[in-house]
DNA sequence: CGTCTCTAAGGCACCCGGAG
DNA sequence: CTCCGGGTGCCTTAGAGACG
């Protein structure tokens, strides 16, 4: 039976300005702190370890700040990260199921680890469930909210401290157990900070979507070039698609592509660039089987940035012809020309 | 303060077609 | 032909709000 570790972690950051050591390590992670449960999500135990910091050895304000937890404490309670971490993946048992608010503290993890000289023993790909993610999509929404506003809007008691790793755990947990996780529990996410090797790139399927990962490139345009990542596959047959629009970019980071499956209809096709841990860059690519209304989506994306463009220039011009008409002229023609653009 | 993401907006260069 | 402005694409900047 699997079961859940909803982890959470605090860190340290340089105090003073950025040095050699952000590079190789921007946040140094000072406590975790991590709850338990059975796949019925009921609390099994709990885990929490301070840790003592090495690479930066006095306490950010605005840390303190938010935890409160000071560097004296950290050298009298404080263990080796090392220790800690060698505890915590002891604790955590077989085959377990990470949990977390916000998709920062297992990348965040994993580096410490490399940094500590520490082999990874997690899957590739690294699968874990981004609650914070999963709370907006019961929501239907697609704001970021913070866990303490999970916690109000769940009416979830606020009988511990906030911004401590072991009680920050526990309010994830609470929340999990209350807003019905399992309806959305296809819904996982993926760590980015290994990725595949070249040859080893992976496919996700949700009930909607699939979802492609690449391995890093030297530049976008690399990425872009390989046929893998610019192919459409369908989701049903997995038979390679014709596209009826080619790949094409409303800003810098999104390509958007329709295609079409002879026996499912339409699909349209998504490329988001990211950048990789090592400077370069890798590409997720979602693949959908749309309906009318997102076909039409796709093939007006263009025509909309285009038009809010055009329009957006009108207002300018004719702003700045109001603007010329101000200088020559007195107030009544300006209220008279601006009341003009209001009315467009 | 520093990370990340998303959005809006500004600057710039290029292409193209109409006016001269 | 040149000139000019609109349309377009690419890049940068800034703000907001999540995380610590």
């Amino acid at each position: 039976m699997s079961h859940y570790i909803i982890l959470d972690l605090e860190w340290n950051q340089n105090p003073h300005r950025r040095s050699g050591d952000d590079e190789i390590l921007p946040f140094e992670i000072i406590e975790i702190g991590a709850v338990r449960l059975n796949d019925r999500l009921e609390i099994e135990s709990e885990f929490d370890r301070l840790i003592r910091p090495c690479v930066y050895r006095k306490m950010h304000k605005k840390i303190y700040e938010v935890t409160h937890i000071s560097m004296e404490e950290l050298d009298r309670k404080g263990i080796r990260f090392r220790d800690a971490i060698t505890q915590f993946l002891d604790w955590c048992g077989d085959d377990p199921v990470f949990c977390t608010w916000g998709s920062m503290d297992l990348t965040e993890l994993q580096r410490n680890m490399v940094y500590h000289g520490i082999e990874l023993p997690f899957d590739l790909p690294f699968l874990y469930y981004d609650l914070q993610k999963i709370y907006s999509l019961i929501k239907g929404e697609r704001t970021k909210d913070s866990l303490d506003t999970a916690v109000a809007e769940l009416h979830i008691d606020t009988v511990r401290p906030f911004h401590h790793a072991l009680d920050d755990a526990w309010y994830t947990a609470c929340v999990m157990q209350r807003m019905n996780f399992f309806s959305r529990s296809k819904y996982v996410s993926v760590d980015y900070y290994r990725l595949p090797e070249p040859k080893s790139e992976f496919v996700l399927h949700f009930p909607e979507y699939d979802k492609f990962v690449t391995h890093p490139y030297e530049t976008r345009e690399e990425a872009l070039a390989d046929r893998k990542l610019t192919q459409v596959v369908c989701c049903q047959c997995q038979r390679a698609l014709r596209k009826k629009i080619r790949w094409f970019s409303s800003n810098q980071r999104f390509y958007y592509c329709l295609a079409v499956c002879p026996e499912h209809g339409y699909v349209k096709g998504k490329i988001r660039i990211k950048k990789a841990e090592d400077g370069g860059v890798f590409a997720v690519k979602t693949t959908k089987i749309t309906d009318q209304s997102g076909i039409d989506l796709v093939i007006s994306k263009k025509e909309d940035v285009r038009r809010k463009r055009s329009e957006r220039a009108k207002r300018l011009k004719l702003h700045s012809l109001d603007e010329n008409a101000a200088q020559s002229a007195n107030q009544s023609h300006r209220s008279s020309s601006r009341r003009k653009i209001m009315d467009r």
